[in-house]
DNA sequence: CGAGGCTGTCGCGCATTTTTCGACAACCTG
DNA sequence: CAGGTTGTCGAAAAATGCGCGACAGCCTCG
């Protein structure tokens, strides 16, 4: 089969999804011409807490989806669901044996 | 529509979002014919584990999800949705105080 | 009646994770 | 040079998900 079995529709991609992290450290915070610091100070976190969470090795936890919410006046839903795609990725690969042993119910499908 | 503020729109209800495990207790498993026992041992975790899920007394985590994704076919994304709004309607509550302080940036809007 | 199964619940321990604090070296800028 | 920012480290605290063992209560079946 030639191409990706489902490239356009739907379903987890094949690469680690983008870390929110990434998204704060590459647009927003440019966009918002602030400093880590500034930031942080604005967030009520440490600055060290905002950047392992830029860095990317942290997760963008749901108290502080509702801080970047406010603070980016998206909303907290945006960052949380950026987090979970991240982590569902992750989760999946790690229990890829494990999930061949449970069984499908319902909406059963052919492999 | 005069009635209900965002009862159909958007933005966080106002009273605690359904808890992920309740729709396990009271949908799935019945609609499956299963108890709480068998089930758990088809999603390879103990029955205590499942069963505080299934009491609203901890989070479905993201390896969870995806347990719970290929038991009912849905997918795991729905199981992670519904946990982030849990959390983050809880989250939201927590920090209510501590959000004031923190500054809108972006699209600001009057409450 | 007794055996076995399911259920709800409790406590313990373990592992992981998120956060804070303090501190350091490196860098730029006025 | 003084001050602010940055990246990184370690230690410690707090929370959380999970498994395990155990208990009591309730059924049902033989």
């Amino acid at each position: 089969m030639a191409r990706g079995k489902e490239t356009s529709s739907r379903g987890e991609p094949q690469r680690e999804p983008t870390h929110p992290g990434a998204i704060l450290r590459d647009d927003v915070l440019p966009a918002l011409g602030l400093s880590v610091s500034e930031a942080a100070r604005q967030l009520r976190v440490t600055r060290q807490t905002l950047h392992r969470i830029m860095a990317g090795r942290t997760a963008v936890s749901p108290e502080m989806a509702v801080r970047l919410g406010k603070f980016c006046g998206n909303g907290p839903d945006l960052w949380l669901r950026m987090q979970a795609a991240f982590d569902l990725w992750h989760a999946e690969r790690r229990l890829k044996d494990e999930l061949r042993a449970i069984p499908s119910h319902g909406k059963a499908r052919a492999a």
